[in-house]
DNA sequence: TCTTTTGGTATACTTAAGTATAGTAGTTAC
DNA sequence: GTAACTACTATACTTAAGTATACCAAAAGA
């Protein structure tokens, strides 16, 4: 094992300890797919609940991957916004994507044998 | 939320529940790196146990990410060689390693002031 | 007035993931 | 002959992640 395969793994574990469970990545696919608000960002994750949704978020905020900004007219407005930090995460996702559809491809082919 | 999004959340999710926990995507990586007996692929994972990889390598024998040759010589040699599917892999792992690489600079930046 | 919506929090629980540790059977090196 | 290596499996346990459910206050709509 060389130094530099030393680096990638670290930044490669690096990486999947920041993405950690399951939703944090589709809440920031959600996030710079234009949903903003609370129950937008629910709606959009089916299966999600409240809980795991709000910790992601405050958890999110912490990391510098989105802005919470409230409006305070009545009533109150909440919105998430995404940062560069957060964006500059789409890559990882439009590869995920683009591997999910290939892979169901894949297993459909095999379904059909 | 339009047809599109639901087919990439749908694509995204199914990745994410591929890649599954801490380990598999660091063993993907050091498959395609070179490593193929199994206390290669151990060692050059710091912190993995035994427990660990051989669930993983079997389960991966399983999706068809992995091949297991068995060659009977005296002693017996094993070697896990990686299969197209998880080489297909390769995009996801390098945008993970370009983005832990640039976010703990982020972080040292940080640290820095 | 009653229901629904918004933006959440609290409590209790389950389950999956991972860790720690020991052991097996065969082989090779000293 | 004993220590170390290979390729694992087994048992027991801990912990983190996720689920289920109920609840809150304020506002808007029917």
């Amino acid at each position: 094992m060389d130094r530099d395969q030393v680096e990638e793994l670290r930044s490669l574990q690096d990486t999947l300890y920041f993405i950690g469970g399951k939703w944090r990545i589709p809440i920031m696919n959600s996030i710079c797919n234009g949903n903003r608000r609370f129950r937008e960002i629910e709606r959009s994750i089916p299966g999600i609940t409240t809980r795991m949704l709000s910790r992601e978020l405050k958890d999110m905020e912490a990391n510098k991957l989105l802005k919470r900004n409230v409006y305070a007219d009545t009533p109150v407005l909440v919105e998430y916004e995404p940062t560069e930090h957060c964006r500059s995460f789409g890559n990882i996702i439009s590869e995920m994507i683009n591997w999910g559809r290939s892979h169901r491809n894949v297993v459909v082919e095999r379904e059909d044998c």
